[in-house]
DNA sequence: ACCGTATGTGACCGATTAGTCACATGACTG
DNA sequence: CAGTCATGTGACTAATCGGTCACATACGGT
């Protein structure tokens, strides 16, 4: 719950502060984080950041639901299979979300996973929440890939789910460091050419893992 | 590479100080983790860390690379499976093992963890080959159940190992969150009920996952 | 031009950090 | 007892932290 006073700030400060600020919140623990190295970086004095947040917890909060909604809003943005295909198709779209939202916005993807995984304080009603919403999808195509008949009904749900979210989310980091070549271009928006073709190809493996697992297969898709 | 001083302290204060000072690194960044609060839980002076380790940095890759050495002991203490028995056996035999160590060791496996794919520093080439090992293990395992034909040679070996190792890992995690309504009791010793019983018919309905994956199974074991 | 309000500022505070060092203590030797 | 060496100590330093606050600046209305 930032002030007004923020909301006021035009938005290209906006920007900078929300980017700067979740740079510094992604790749560090809630402790090393550091307000003072944000204004240092934004070129600002240290007090306007406290006439935007109560305090840190306050702005750590914040940046969390803001990746939140803006990862609700990626997941908008890209059109669920025709439920005709079935649910390995349900499956593969659940993996696709992962990685792109992986490696279109890693910052927002580390904060998001380090939030609900990782070593966070605050045992806050909204990670909680942000937990079991971020989990409730994946349960609800598999709970339904189950009841189609798609889907083995003797897995464990809870575990599957909880295994399935960190395959999409981990899976993402693995990309990210196999196409280390040069991640430059994946950040500067290169990643259009990479997306359509490659990419699927590639994470077409990780699904194909998912699906029929280790075992040597026996009928195609 | 702690000095000769640290080596001569009676086994009774290099444990104490062992212990402490993994919980201290386990649960937080590197960053985060204060020598102040590893003395003070100690009762000790802050000057006698400095005669054990060089500095902050020296101290933890030593807790790293004890870490690793221990998991390796407990790894070679759990007998693998007959070859015979197939490599299901085999896969079932890797979970075991990361679920036991988790369970078991958990501050370890947590500094281990948080050292291969948290946000480590240093990218030290001892980190890197900590990653190998690890890793080693588990590509090994899935190689030679393709070569003998038990797993499907399609898959990617970088990325399914990648995987396999990611899911050992969280899979214990979610075995602690879903036990933690007593979690006291595992730290305490009383694992030993759980272990052979429960907890492998827990564990089952992962390793039916990581084999067969999400479809309806057709064939059973 | 004047005033009031909203926004920006950075010196400052108390707390904490990693690391140092002059000194105390203990143990063993001659 | 004296001397030597390893070990333990905690006050101290410089840096950094989150957070505060008295003050400066900017802007909009009359």
């Amino acid at each position: 719950m930032p002030s007004q006073t923020f909301f006021n700030l035009s938005e290209a400060k906006r920007k900078a502060f929300l980017e700067t600020a979740i740079e510094e919140f992604a790749g560090r623990d809630y402790e090393s984080a550091s307000i003072s190295r944000i204004v240092a970086t934004l070129g600002i004095a240290k007090g306007s950041v406290y006439q935007y947040f109560e305090d840190k917890r306050d702005l750590y909060l914040f940046l969390i639901d803001y990746a939140a909604k803006e990862r609700v809003a990626f997941v908008s943005g890209v059109p669920m299979p025709d439920p005709q295909q079935g649910f390995y198709r349900y499956t593969q779209w659940l993996l696709e979300m992962g990685v792109r939202f992986a490696l279109e916005h890693p910052r927002l993807n580390q904060l998001i996973y380090q939030a609900m995984f990782g070593t966070a304080p605050f045992r806050d009603d909204m990670l909680q929440r942000l937990r079991d919403s971020s989990l409730q999808l994946i349960r609800d195509v598999i709970a339904q890939g189950i009841a189609v008949g798609e889907i083995d009904p003797d897995i464990d749900l809870d575990m599957t789910t909880y295994l399935l979210n960190v395959i999409t989310n981990e899976f993402g980091n693995y990309l990210a460091s196999k196409l280390a070549i040069d991640p430059q271009r994946l950040l500067a928006g290169d990643q259009a050419q990479l997306d359509n073709d490659s990419l699927r190809s590639v994470y077409s493996k990780a699904l194909d893992f998912v699906w029929h697992g280790l075992a040597k297969r026996s009928t195609a898709h």
